[in-house]
DNA sequence: TATTGTTATACTCTATAACTATA
DNA sequence: TATAGTTATAGAGTATAACAATA
C-alpha cells in the first residue's frame, strides 16, 4: 500500500471520479451535466424556487445559475415564470419533460452507483451511507 | 431526507469537497493546488521517475504535466536532469524543499480529514477507509 | 438602499494538434 | 517510425464587477 492510497481524500476522490465520468456518460444523450441534473433534483424537491435559492443551497455562482437555467430552459426541461409575489425573482419549475429525463437518470445513476459499489456486500453499503450522512449532516 | 441525499456519489462529493476547500487553502502558502501535491507524493514514491510514467499513473495529460512540473521546479520542489539512459525522458526527484513542504503538507491533509471525519467514531473510520479500499483495488 | 437576475469579461484548468529532439 | 517533452491554441467551467429591474 502506496502513502497516498492511506489518505481519505484520495480514496474518495478515486471512487466519485469513477462513477462521475459514467454518470455524466449516461446524462449525455439528454445534454445536461452533473451540475446541471442537481439544479433538477433541487427544483423537483423545491417547486417554485428561485435561481437564488439552488445558487445558495447548492453552492453554485448565481451568474453561471443563469446560464445553467438558460440551458434546461432551452432544452425545455425547466419553466421560468415571473414570481408574483416578488418580480424580480423566477418561479422555477419542472416541465414534464424535464422530470422524464429526471426520473429515468435518477434510474441510471442508482444503478451506476451500484455498479461501483459491487465489491462491497449490502451491510457495508448500507455501512457505507450511513457514515456519509453522518459526516454530510456536521458539515 | 430528501431525494439526493440517498445518492452516494452526492454524499461522496459534498464530503470530499469539503476537504479539498480545507487540503487547498493549507496548500496555498506553497503555491501549489491538490493535483500537484499529488505529483509530488507520486515522485517521492517513484524517485527517477519521467513526466510520462505521472501522466500515465495519476491520469494528468502530458500537456499539463509539463506546465506542473515547471511550476514544481520552479518553486525548487522538484529537479530535472536528463536520464542518461533515454535522453528524450527526465529523470525527476524531489529537492530538499520539496520533501519538506510534502511532509509538512502531509500532517496537514492527515489533520485536516481527521476534522471533517471527526462526528465518526474510531470504529467507523476504520471502516470507510477498508470499505473505500475495497471498492477503489476492483475500479 | 438592498436584492434578483443579467451581461461582459477574465481566470483556471485541461485538452488538441503541430513541433523538436532523441530513439 | 515511434516516443518524451514542448508550444500555441482553444475549450470547458467558474468567478468578478458593473448594470437593469424590482423591492
Amino acid at each position: 500500500m502506496e502513502k497516498w492510497n492511506q489518505s481519505y481524500g484520495f480514496l474518495l476522490g478515486k471512487v466519485l471520479q469513477k462513477m462521475e465520468i459514467k454518470f455524466v456518460e449516461g446524462l449525455s444523450p439528454f445534454e445536461i451535466n452533473a451540475r446541471q441534473y442537481g439544479v433538477l433534483l433541487f427544483i423537483e424537491g423545491n417547486p417554485h424556487c428561485s435561481q437564488k435559492d439552488i445558487s445558495e443551497k447548492l453552492q453554485i455562482d448565481r451568474t453561471t445559475m443563469v446560464s445553467h437555467i438558460d440551458h434546461l430552459e432551452g432544452l425545455g426541461y425547466v419553466e421560468r415564470t415571473k414570481n408574483p409575489n416578488d418580480r424580480r425573482s423566477y418561479s422555477l419549475l419542472l416541465t414534464a419533460k424535464g422530470k422524464d429525463v429526471l426520473d429515468s437518470r435518477w434510474e441510471f445513476l442508482t444503478h451506476t452507483e451500484s455498479e461501483i459499489l459491487a465489491p462491497l456486500s449490502e451491510l457495508e453499503k448500507q455501512l457505507l451511507k450511513e457514515i456519509l450522512i453522518k459526516v454530510w449532516i456536521t458539515l
